[in-house]
DNA sequence: GATGAATGAGGGTTCATTCAT
DNA sequence: TATGAATGAACCCTCATTCAT
């Protein structure tokens, strides 16, 4: 008896468990036994039945947190009108709140220091950033001269990449709004002599 | 019949085997033996002559990181005449090539990710980052108006450390050039009006 | 398929093993390594699913060892009539064949050797030695004058005490059957006035 | 230039460190780093100038206690003169404030754990008891009939471990006045036919 | 005589993974 | 589908021992 949904469910489950997980533990690798406990499964094996393994796993997780914020930048960019207005929608994308709580910042970081030792995320945060890059430079390219196109994208993400960055070693330093105001202000002023 | 020295020579090359050892190996986490190997020593517990323990060595590992950087940053700075080149001087210490080398980055992009779980690790990199951060406080201070200070050297901050973000993802996108040239492209915009 | 009873049956097995074990081995401290072959486990951390570690294991140990002990004390005890049929049913039960095998005196005095540094240990010796010397004081107090009651209760523990210690010694110079002879002749002796 | 009696006292040094440090760690073995540390010697291989190794060491020190012992016995019973006055000079050695303190205690009773599982050890307390019992022997074969001084010997013998095992346990609860006491007490109410 | 650097075996423990139920 | 018993490899760490100085 069939029930194509509960993989699903139960899928999401263990994923957003190995979140919480990753965000909660004072260890540096989360366990499958606690993220089967945080899940409400037992310790042994069931994650077997949903995952390949523990690497399986943590790809997944990975691709929800990518595939979370990549529809949060295509909904925001959805109704931008103007390039300046794309711009900023991927800035409040990149901080949206959905996107900025600590779980999520926490995991972000988890897979990005094994990024140069796993090309499996090394592939997925690559494709992630290339999506939010060429968003970036589809509207620079109606506002600035084409050599300055690249520097300019590389340089709003660096803008981002480094507020979440340190967004994440302390949430209380920086908050999301400031994050905004930040960026748009460095931003802008860049942009100034063509708007 | 003490050698003063080799205690000291023994701790750095250990140091220095931790930081290729997290470079190199594909695995999350450098074990000790691997340290050891590449350090030339016994698998065992030669560490332990050296080092409390395994944390021991990785914070002595950060701190070296750490030490160099300010190094590199107070070298610069102290041959800055005007606010403007001492802001300049904090962002080529920064993107100095002892400070980009892949091991190096790789590196502190480990303990990047092991701040949220591990107060040792936060509170070197607090310790660092606010020496950086004040000194271009200090810097803006006679450019920019008061309230400004704060969020502008957040935002020099912020791309520097985005960018070397961006680097350890992928060394070959972007080079050291190229993020000296974004870093203070953005910054010099930012302060045009002033200067 | 939940198997109730198979959690305490390999906690008791693996408990004996490890009585046989402190036994056997000619080291001073038994290995869990040792401890999982005698049960026939793997070597590796079986242990770990039924106890929390080794200390856990050992304190368990040293209760079953405790709470058998006491069983056969109340059992003896219990179909006492007189204060004098009491005090003859504890030394009974210190000498009881179940008590003095050389796998339990080798045991009891592995964990006395322990008392002085661990607490855990001392904890459970001095609950159980209490049960054994109140069942004898409490016969006392109906046979000599009160202020002679703790000096006598301690003296007869004493007494099996020492042969079981140097039962421990020796199985083979002293037996069950001396050993109860020794202690109830020197302890009738004592109370002969009175009976 | 030989100094022949710097080895002796060298190795005094070592051997009272290593009861210092039975006493006093936590551990359930002593470390031979600790034992010379307590010595003021360098961690390393300084021991092995004086002892072969860490057996040749330990069981020194046993040999060390024992000749501490026996010879507080020699010294009692020497001026002794009524066999009854014999026994109650082996009865105050075993009690002397020198041989009961917590230090010896605590260490004869690491010793005796060790016994069942070490010859070495099992001889020097054979050796040890068999001295003090037949002393015993020899007061008791002018007091009571023959087939009766094995017994009594064993007895008496088994009244004086069991207390210094309790006083190991807890030297709060059995001072050394109240051991000689119960010895006393105990050993001349069994001889009281006879005298 | 004395040091302490270095070794290497072995310990307890953790954990991903497998598999019978 | 789900459990949890069982495995075995790998980790950090301790420690007796050796040896160059």
């Amino acid at each position: 008896m069939a029930r194509p949904g509960l993989e699903v469910i139960r899928k999401k489950e263990l994923i957003h468990a190995t979140i919480s997980v990753i965000y909660e533990t004072g260890l540096a690798e989360p366990t499958l036994a606690a993220i089967s406990a945080r899940a409400g499964l037992s310790s042994g094996g069931m994650i077997n039945h949903y995952f390949k393994n523990k690497q399986d796993l943590m790809e997944s997780t990975m691709r929800e947190l990518a595939g979370s914020f990549l529809g949060e930048v295509a909904f925001n960019v959805s109704s931008a009108k103007t390039p300046i207005d794309k711009i900023n929608a991927v800035i409040d994308a990149n901080f949206a709140s959905s996107q900025c709580t600590p779980e999520a910042v926490t995991a972000w970081l988890w897979f990005w220091a094994r990024i140069p030792t796993n090309t499996a995320y090394a592939d997925i945060e690559s494709a992630t950033e290339n999506h939010v890059i060429n968003e970036l430079k589809r509207a620079l390219e109606d506002i600035v001269s084409e050599h300055e196109v690249d520097d300019l994208a590389e340089g709003i993400m660096a803008i981002m990449y480094g507020l979440w960055l340190r967004f994440a070693f302390d949430s209380k330093k920086i908050n999301v709004e400031v994050a905004r105001r930040i960026t748009k202000d460095l931003t802008h002023s860049r942009l100034r002599t063509y708007i």
